[in-house]
DNA sequence: GGTTGAATTGAACGCGCGTTCAGATAATCA
DNA sequence: TGATTATCTGAACGCGCGTTCAATTCAACC
């Protein structure tokens, strides 16, 4: 009773990934199994490892390709660091309201990263970390910015903005362009 | 073979909570065992049912208490809306610093309650932030703030402060009275 | 010193887990 | 049309889960 009537391979890599980032940012990734994603896209699940080798890597995938896409999807503008510090927290907003359950995994799940992901998903981070620091770095050797610590500002800033998806509902109170501005106008 | 050497009644059910707030926190409640915990105070799994009904009233618990402690720890001080923020900062970062475990968990076990028991967590997590935000509207009001969203303004304070136990370690570059003050300036 | 009762063990319960795999199916191609 | 092959099923594997409970141990009290 396998392959039955309109299953088609191109697009069950797809949508196991879409049901399980779903999945894992509602339960958690521990609290989440592999037969609950099948379900969700009508398979069983056996079916699945024709797609990943294990949960793990399922979950790793997921993580990986959202910090290279979010690395990806910025590059310091070349102007005046108030200017770039503007765009990257426009950007951040933007792009992490536009992905809320893929940010949610990305600072959740580390701790169920085998060490090795671990490894390579601490190091994305950082350097995405590293460039806003940068930023507040010149900013205050010019003068523009008045920060006491740039590392400490870095991760304040980046635990603020990051925040923004534990509460914004779409169609809720505020729009999208709203909460830029207004985060912009904090930052 | 049961009651051995030196067992206490009254330090089963504590060390158990500890062991249970200090394992969830590090691999979340979903992927710690009750046999994990039994092992981490040197009992079998079974005892721990002596003190708590199940495995979700354990977590209930950890997080009821803890948002009970926070909210009857903290008074806004008879004061200027200026001076209330920053009671209310310095004593919310030293709060936080000094309970990591506890925070985290509140924080990130949300979404492993049951529906009655996350109805109750809540409630005490919106009184807490319904206090921050009394504060930035009367300081809006009389116009010592700036602020044009003061529910907005409440959420990203609430999580740029509460970031700082994401990445704060003890023994680190900065110590905490002057985490406090900074956090306060930013503020 | 014997009795009582609280504290704990250790085995068991049914269940769902991640993963594997032989076999079934249907689209593809000769 | 018949053979091939990618895709999927369904059953099975051993394991650890949360929870229960009769039996056991030991401190406390008479």
């Amino acid at each position: 009773m396998a392959r039955t009537q309109g299953s088609h391979a191109e697009i069950t890599g797809p949508r196991m990934r879409e049901a399980a980032l779903r999945l894992f940012a509602r339960h958690g990734y521990a609290a989440v199994s592999m037969r609950q994603i099948a379900a969700e896209i009508g398979v069983q699940a056996g079916a699945l490892y024709l797609y990943t080798p294990d949960k793990q890597a399922l979950l790793f995938a997921l993580m990986r390709d959202h910090l290279e896409d979010l690395l990806a999807d910025w590059q310091p503008p070349d102007a005046a660091p108030d200017a770039q510090l503007e765009s990257f927290v426009r950007h951040h907003i933007r792009y992490h309201l536009d992905r809320p359950d893929l940010v949610f995994i990305a600072y959740m799940e580390l701790r169920n990263l085998a060490p090795d992901n671990f490894a390579v998903i601490a190091r994305l981070r950082r350097e995405y970390e590293a460039r806003l620091e940068a930023i507040l770095s010149r900013g205050a050797d010019v003068g523009v910015f008045d920060v006491a610590d740039t590392r400490l500002a870095t991760m304040a800033l980046i635990a603020m903005l990051t925040g923004v998806t534990t509460w914004y509902r779409a169609g809720g109170r505020l729009d999208r362009a709203t909460i830029e501005a207004r985060y912009w106008e904090m930052a």
